[in-house]
This record gives C-alpha cells, structure tokens and sequence, in this order.
DNA sequence: CGTAGTTTTGAACTACTTCAAGGCGCGTGG
DNA sequence: CCACGCGCCTTGAAGTAGTTCAAAACTACG
C-alpha cells in the first residue's frame, strides 16, 4: 500500500474532517464552512483494521454507515442458495452501506482487501446531521445516486460485453478512480483476488487470466503479481467501449 | 389493461392520497395519520398518457420524481455509444426517477408501456416535505434503497445464471409484483415486447423466444400473444434459483 | 386486405466455460 | 534464514450454451 494518505490516530478529536487529506473528494459541495462543524460532532473516525476485516454482515441490524478513508473494501451479496457476487469494489471517500439506506438491516456484506482506515457515521446520528445541515442530506442522496449509477454501470457491462471490454472496462474504471484521489491512474494495486475480479465481471476466473495475458500481448499493460501498468490508456478505454478490438498490431 | 385501479382524473383535488386504492402499497408506513395531510399538498395526480410518453429524458434537468399509479413503464439507460439498456420495469407504487436522487439531471429515461397515469412530485416541494414529515424521508429512502436491491438482483441474475434461469426468474419477479398489488399473480400481461425482455435480462431475442418455448412445451406456462398464464409457479420458482430445470416430465 | 413490425423457427458458428494439470508466490515453521 | 506446503494463478484442450444470420409466420393496424 504506497501512496494511501497518511491516517492519523485520534481518540476525541474535535474536527475530524479539518485536517483530513480527503477532503476535497469527501462531500466537495458541503466541507467547506458550516459543514464541518456539524459534521465534526457526529462523523467519527475508527482505527486501522486488517485484511479481511468485516465492517458489516448482511443481515445483521443497520447500526452505521461509513466512510473508507484508506485500503479498499468489497461489497458482498449472498443469495439464497449461497452463491456470492461481488457488488463493488469501495475506495478512500466512498460511501459504505448505500444498499441500506432503509436502516433495517444490511443488505451486503462488507470486507477490507487491505489494511484499511474508516469514519464512522451512526444511524443515529444521521437524523440529527440532517436536520442540523439540510444541504448535507442532498449531498449525502448525492453519494447513494453515485453508487446507484456505478452499480448500473457495471449490470450494462455485464449485458452487453465482451470479455475484452469488461476487462477492459474495469481497469479504467479502477484508473479514473484513482485520478479522482490524485494519485497515479496507470499504475494500478490489484488488492482483490482474480476470483474477486472475475466475480465482479462476471467472468470465469481463467478467462480473466487469459484476457489479461492478451492485453499484456499487445502491450495494451504490464502486469505482475498484483501490480498493474497501463501503457496505452487511450487504446484500453478504446477496447473497454468498442468491442472493436485494437488489433495486435 | 383489465385489472388497473380506477383513476380519478382531478384538477384542484384536496388530499389526493385519501381515497387511492394503492395507498396501502404505496407509503405503507407513513400513509396513515399526519402524512396524507402532508403529502396533500405536494403530491399531485396526473392525468392519464398514452403509450410511447416519456415521463422524462436521460440527460435533461431533474424537475420531479412520480409515483406510478396504473399502467406500466419501463425505465431506458443510453450509453455514450447509442446502446440502450432497460434498467428496470416499472409497476404501480413504484417510485421513479430513484437513479436521480442527486437531483441535477435525469440519469435515465421513463417511457410508457401503455396508457399510464401518476403522481408528480416536485423536486422543490421534496424538502418541505421532508422537513414537515422527517418520517417521510426514511421511507423514501426505504423506496430507493427496495429499487437497488431490485436491480442489484437484476445484475446478480446476470452474472451467474442461465437463459432458463434469468427467463424462470423474470416471470416470478413479475408475478411477486402483481401479488404485491393484490392481482392475480399467474395471469401475466406482458406490456413489454420480447426484445425489452431480451434486454433486461441480457438475452437474444430469439432466446427469449425459445425459452418461453420450452417453457410452454413443460406445461410450466402457457403464452398467448402478450398473455402468459404460470401453470406450475412452484416448479418456475424452482427452475429460477436452481439451474438443475424441472426435467422433461 | 395489405403492409410493416414483431415474433418464431432453423442452422451454423463462436466465445466463453469447464475440466485438468502445472507453476509460482507467499507465509509458516523448522 | 531457508525449505516446505498450500493456495492462487496460469495455461491447455475439449465441450456447450447462447449468438448470429436468415427467413418464414403471425399480429396488428390502417
């Protein structure tokens, strides 16, 4: 984990968000003035935990949301019969439990891919932030449409794809993801599994192997172990929106 | 259209929600009491519109979210690359425009399947009824949060499941709605053409077509046109969960 | 009653899966 | 610190479900 932004310890910190390096990307229209006042008193931040860390079980009762703030997570849907698709992948200023917004009782669960570092967001207090800071609830139905249109996004891949474009497509979208938090967009920290990204696709996790071994064939990236090169950003979202391949060359 | 809820066509009508047949299904929660009078004054019925209408387009600024109330509608994703995607199907009591919470432009389009009618509510009046009925917000969220399960289901049916499966899932999905309604659940109207239920469930049309055949052949239903008929709804559940089909009898 | 659009049916094709085995990296314990 | 073992990842070969292309049948609607 290399460039994750330093996270600083606290126990009763008065304004946590005021010396947070992710502040601009949190709630961009609402940190600024008012907002961090109210939002001091109830936006909590936690520990670091380790791999593998659940921050919630689907099932259990709604007792907070979250905001990661260093790592990654996933988001994990059992069915039924037991099966599990991997709805997202979460990094730092997403907003944890939007498939819960009922407050009853979470509908995924959730797991930490790495050391990992959160805020805390009572249900609780969630009232309370509203009322005292009206905007902040537009900002917040903000956060939950943004996950909305991301999961949309994914379902119309899954629809409508190859397994060239779907790869593709997931390594730009990790990439823009990692632009939006100012860090380098072409190198890339796979820190789920080839299971996890073949689930999260909705692909056989060989054919992941072998989609990316091609990718790497044309010089499209580089990959190894975990880590991940984009060479040819233009020519992959090109893949990752036309089926039209680049050709080999 | 045979069994939709009488509409009352009304210009300046009091509390619009009193005498609505879908009140029970539509709020559940927060229909009795105080929120009626609330909701009186910010939500409006609409008069009835013809097939084909769009209630609104993708990109164009959000104005208002509806409440459907008879008829059927589907809701239209338009990637960059002119592909559409149907995101969802929607039936009365449904919330719509739930994709654009953030309320700064439709992310999706609404068309009608057949002749329709609605409720509006207006973005401007949505604070004021939050703030005169806080209750009223979770049940809000509590909509948008039961549309992103619904379509998250949609997406996980689309990772792991077969043409059997997804054709088996879809019908029950439609028949657990018009349960919900209190209509018949086995008498289907299927108010969308084959090719939008090919797309929503990320098939060929031609799929589409043969597995209602096999279908058809299993006695599991029977179709008619744009009628279906669930003859064996235990059998159909069973094949929508289990890949393992119903065998040949 | 004819025409346009939708749905069904048929036959060939292909992209991905599945099954099987080998290699590699990492963590553990000696 | 090095060796071992387990799990993750890759590679190969065969199988198959669903797509694609093409055309006929049906429906709806003027």
């Amino acid at each position: 984990m290399p460039d994750t932004p330093r996270l600083h310890v606290v126990g009763q910190q008065q304004r946590p968000c005021d010396d947070c390096r992710l502040r601009p990307n949190c709630f961009p229209d609402h940190l600024q003035g008012e907002f961090a006042h109210h939002a001091a008193n109830v936006i909590r931040p936690r520990a670091p935990v380790p791999r593998g860390t659940y921050l919630f079980r689907q099932g259990s009762p709604v007792t907070s949301f979250f905001f990661l703030r260093s790592g990654s997570a996933k988001s994990v849907l059992t069915e039924g019969d037991g099966r599990e698709s991997i709805m997202s992948f979460l990094f730092p200023t997403d907003l944890i439990g939007t498939a819960s917004m009922d407050q009853t009782v979470y509908h995924d669960s959730v797991v930490t891919l790495e050391r990992s570092s959160f805020c805390e967001l009572r249900v609780n207090d969630l009232a309370d932030l509203f009322r005292s800071d009206p905007p902040i609830q537009r900002a917040f139905l903000a956060k939950v449409t943004s996950r909305i249109l991301n999961e949309r996004h994914a379902r119309v891949r899954l629809e409508h794809s190859s397994a060239d474009e779907r790869m593709a497509d997931f390594l730009v979208e990790l990439s823009d993801r990692l632009l939006e938090l100012g860090r380098d967009p072409y190198e890339l920290q796979l820190t789920m599994s080839r299971y996890d990204i073949a689930n999260y696709i909705g692909l056989a996790p060989e054919t992941v192997s072998r989609v990316l071994r091609r990718f790497s064939d044309k010089q499209l990236i580089s990959v190894r172990h975990k880590q991940l090169t984009i060479h040819q950003p233009a020519r992959l979202r090109k893949v990752a929106t036309t089926s039209a391949d680049a050709s080999a060359d």
